[in-house]
DNA sequence: CAGTATTAACCGTCCATTCGGTCGGTTGGC
DNA sequence: GCCAACCGACCGAATGGACGGTTAATACTG
């Protein structure tokens, strides 16, 4: 099944794709057969154009992957800087972020898909893997900090926890796909994350 | 760097890697530069022979990827009977197969870590993800039945909780190494999951 | 205990196909 | 007539896999 050009009223030249359409289907595939599963070839047979079309508008297959992660870690690191921001309470800060991280997961589900499904083996991949393990020291510390407060158990060690509650999170890409209608994400996480599993009395 | 063939004694034939020794190079292989991402000739040379000899131990790359995720999915399924047979309220059985989950996720660590990558490109990652859902499905019903039972948080859709559970769960392979002398990691789990983030007062 | 089967691991070479990517030329709407 | 989108032919390298022959251990036999 080939996808339409859904071209932008108002350009000038020929009509069909440009970058960004592009892009959403490239990305789209690389989730449903993995980036090293998917070739150009795919790719175009899917646009219904043929492969040196695709680089009228990228110079490189990693180039695609890097437009996308890197989509995903501004979002995360967007809103990392909002909750650095705030005063209050670091477990106030940290909900903060959990909500955010959700928020933009939600948003840019393709991007953070491919972010958090990166191995590593080229240098567009540790690059990446590089950021998101900066993002995942500022939940570290900000879990830390949230238990010398005296907001989380201390009996956990305080890295442990944050891995659990963003693996939680970043499950969302696996399974959650978004419909109208349905009740907040981000508050079910926050809920079962911060108030538990269980049921209050 | 190549891996040494560590040949088990009194073995006939010459002496060298076997189906099982070829397969845990593998299995890490995999796991590092993902499967698509690792050629045989790339395998061939971390066992230090050619990529004519692993097919001496294996009919195809995709069947050294059915052995694997086999082995996972065998672990869970143990596990997921297990807490079928016993006795006792839902909560209960949630947490014993919470348990015995991260024991096997921790116990087949590279396995279980390629089974939760497999995407469903081809039958052999077909099938392994037509298993995976059927685990979730069981994990899924016993949280509805400990929510009846009043053990679970009502006012959140049981399916999502048991995806936030076991996402976490889940989360183990992405950062957990087991190390000798820590505390055991499926008491913290459980304690996580069941006791909650806050501390006990 | 010598010699011979038997067994399993391994090598070298080859092959059809697919890979990411290049290049010069063409098409079509503003 | 400008410009962005696109085509088709092509390239060198890498891919998974096939195949026939070789080597080094143990097991069986006289």
């Amino acid at each position: 099944m080939t996808t339409a050009p859904h071209t932008k009223a108002g350009r000038r030249g020929r009509p069909g794709y440009d970058l960004e359409s592009v892009l959403l289907v490239a990305v789209k595939l690389f989730n449903e057969r993995g980036y090293d599963g998917t070739s150009m070839e795919d790719l175009a047979r899917k646009l219904g154009i043929t492969k040196s079309a695709i680089y009228h508008h990228v110079p490189s297959k990693q180039e695609l992957l890097r437009l996308a992660v890197d989509r995903a870690l501004d979002g995360l690191f967007g809103v990392a800087e909002e909750a650095g921001n705030l005063a209050g309470p670091a477990i106030e800060r940290l909900e903060f972020l959990v909500r955010g991280s959700v928020a933009v997961l939600v948003d840019r589900l393709p991007f953070v898909t491919l972010l958090l499904r990166v191995r590593g083996n080229t240098k567009v991949e540790r690059d990446a893997l590089t950021r998101r393990r900066e993002f995942d020291r500022i939940v570290a510390d900000l879990v830390a900090l949230a238990e010398r407060e005296g907001d989380i158990r201390p009996d956990v060690d305080p890295a442990i926890t944050a891995r659990l509650l963003f693996g939680m999170v970043n499950s969302l890409i696996e399974w959650y796909r978004p419909k109208r209608g349905d009740t907040d994400i981000a508050d079910t996480v926050a809920r079962i994350a911060f108030e538990g599993m269980r049921p209050r009395r």
